[in-house]
DNA sequence: TTGAAAGCGTTACCAA
DNA sequence: TTGGTAACGCTTTCAA
């Protein structure tokens, strides 16, 4: 068992208060004191008890608010369930998570929530940030004049002062795209369309943007005949399939780079062309599984939505607990496919 | 915060002692004041502090002990890795993890190392057990009379009684490679060599009996043309390779069940046939990354060996911490794939 | 600048 | 069958 504060100062000859002055650097300690209990720490290794200190701080716990937005959609609803699990986790290590839900992605909502973390003392902040200029501002003056560290997560946010992102290079998993639905098409290329949620939101654009610039390198016979958007929505989905299938009769594959999964599955099952057109989708949910394997979707690139939630209050907390940097300052997952041998 | 033993004793009108017995059942204690202690804490909604718990366990923490096999080969390094980190994460909760290793998968250093665990008191034992009817003995031998609970991970052993399997379906990863094979082949089949690594090695020929039996359902014009073993070294891999390809000219895919991934890389690119040659390998690791994106292999199927590492520890410890039994017997990872955009 | 002591929520042990 | 108390390793506060 390492060696304790209590021990330290029976060797130095001093009293743990001392110790502990010197450890944490807090000052008001004799330089020669200083030295002296510093380097018989050194000697022995000396690391503070986590439990100890955890056990310490119990009655003002380390506080740290989350804001996760468009809990309407599935995708956050997994990685809603995984910051749950995580508040617990973190409850054992003497933390505590506050989490608040927004079901869109408006800003004004997203503010007064996070006025809300704040009146309620939180000493960190883990979200994903609307794409606006109020919420940059608001976060960085949070980091600035308070000293608020912020991580984001899913979607990060230029210009932001954040202790670190974690997320997923969405322009990877366009690319990703492009090479699957080029072996789909057995190297023949053909006619796709593609579905979008938000303008706003990045990682629809920048699934596109991979997948569009990837084709021009590398497959230039995969041919995007139409962008239909469906505002995440699983209606909006069914309905656009429908109409887009009708009026393009040789379409060969749907991609979806937004939510409203199981809307374009429906239709296309409903019509029975769920052999016939292949369709590839973002973002493993309870509900692609089984389209997955009933062979209606024929892949899904996936970002792990519970890292996504898991990861982030542990490095806040670990930050703030510790004073434990990230190592990196983007923590990108990795891109991984699912195919219809799930398990 | 959540109420405390110390506050129900207030509440209560007797001792935090008494109430502690209570709470864990002790006996020791009238029955009408447990019947009492334990509706105050009913009704408070009690749960015990952990961080309480674990410091007052500080001198006798909880012991766990690890034996992690075949460390020679590059996928058990990665879990290893992960183990260590586990090490923390136990450490920081309270509890203690003693690892061992073991190069390869002999059963008598496996059961010499389990003596040594035993030695050393452990109260849970995490292990890929070898397929050996003297360690399926010992193993239940020690939950049966000591009652230490194990955790398998990786490879399972049949008849074991043990708290939970974590790993992966082999089977279904093997029916993966098939349906990733015909997408390579487009659809035409072709010529298939298969690099296994021991005949003993569950993991291996599992994978080849899911390959083998889709091929027979779905996919027929996949022919295995070869079938070689390496035992899981990269110098193997590598001859085998070249002479199977100097040996069979119309070689058109290969698959490795087993270790030994550079070996086949490196004899593919030497050959300069790394473009010819379809590539399929088994778990990710940071060696095959490289070649992933320089495109010899086309697919890594991977088991996630970071959860082999950190699930296992933290399921037993919760176990004997919490006395919190895992929700499935069998914890089987998510299969998936990994292509040439990988981070 | 330093020391002493109380407290965090448990467990364990001894005395009553 | 109970209560009291020390201990776990640290933080914090008050007093010297």
């Amino acid at each position: 068992m390492a060696i304790t504060e209590r021990e330290i100062a029976e060797i130095a000859g001093v009293s743990r208060g001392t110790v502990d002055r010197v450890i944490h650097n807090r000052g008001r300690v004799d330089p020669e004191v200083h030295r002296r209990v510093s380097q018989v720490a050194e000697e022995h290794g000396f690391t503070p008890s986590h439990m100890g200190r955890a056990l310490a701080l119990a009655k003002n716990p380390v506080k740290i608010g989350v804001i996760v937005h468009l809990t309407k959609i599935s995708f956050f609803q997994v990685v809603l369930q995984s910051l749950k699990e995580a508040r617990q986790e973190i409850a054992r290590l003497g933390g505590e998570l506050i989490i608040k839900e927004q079901r869109d992605i408006d800003a004004d909502e997203q503010m007064k929530l996070l006025d809300e973390l704040v009146a309620d003392n939180v000493q960190g902040v883990v979200i994903s940030p609307a794409q606006d200029a109020r919420v940059r501002n608001y976060l960085n003056d949070l980091h600035q004049n308070i000293g608020i560290p912020i991580v984001t997560f899913n979607t990060d946010l230029e210009g932001l002062e954040r202790l670190c992102y974690v997320g997923v290079d969405y322009v990877k998993e366009g690319r990703t795209c492009a090479y699957l639905m080029d072996l789909l098409l057995r190297g023949k290329g053909g006619k796709i369309l593609i579905i979008s949620g938000h303008l706003t939101q990045p990682s629809n654009h920048l699934r596109v943007e991979g997948f569009a610039s990837e084709c021009g390198t590398h497959y230039p016979n995969l041919e995007i005949v139409a962008m239909q958007f469906n505002n995440d929505e699983q209606e909006k989905s069914y309905e656009i399939t429908k109409t887009m299938l009708r009026d393009i009769d040789d379409l060969d594959a749907i991609i979806l780079v937004s939510a409203g999964h199981t809307g374009v599955c429906k239709a296309l099952e409903e019509l029975g062309m769920s052999e016939k057109i292949k369709l590839i989708m973002f973002d493993s949910l309870p509900e692609t599984d089984m389209y997955l394997e009933k062979g209606v979707i024929d892949f899904v690139i996936d970002q792990d939505a519970n890292r996504q939630g898991s990861l982030p209050p542990k490095i806040l907390f670990d930050y703030i607990f510790n004073n434990k940097k990230p190592e990196q300052e983007r923590v990108v997952g990795q891109i991984t496919v699912k195919t219809k041998y799930i398990s």
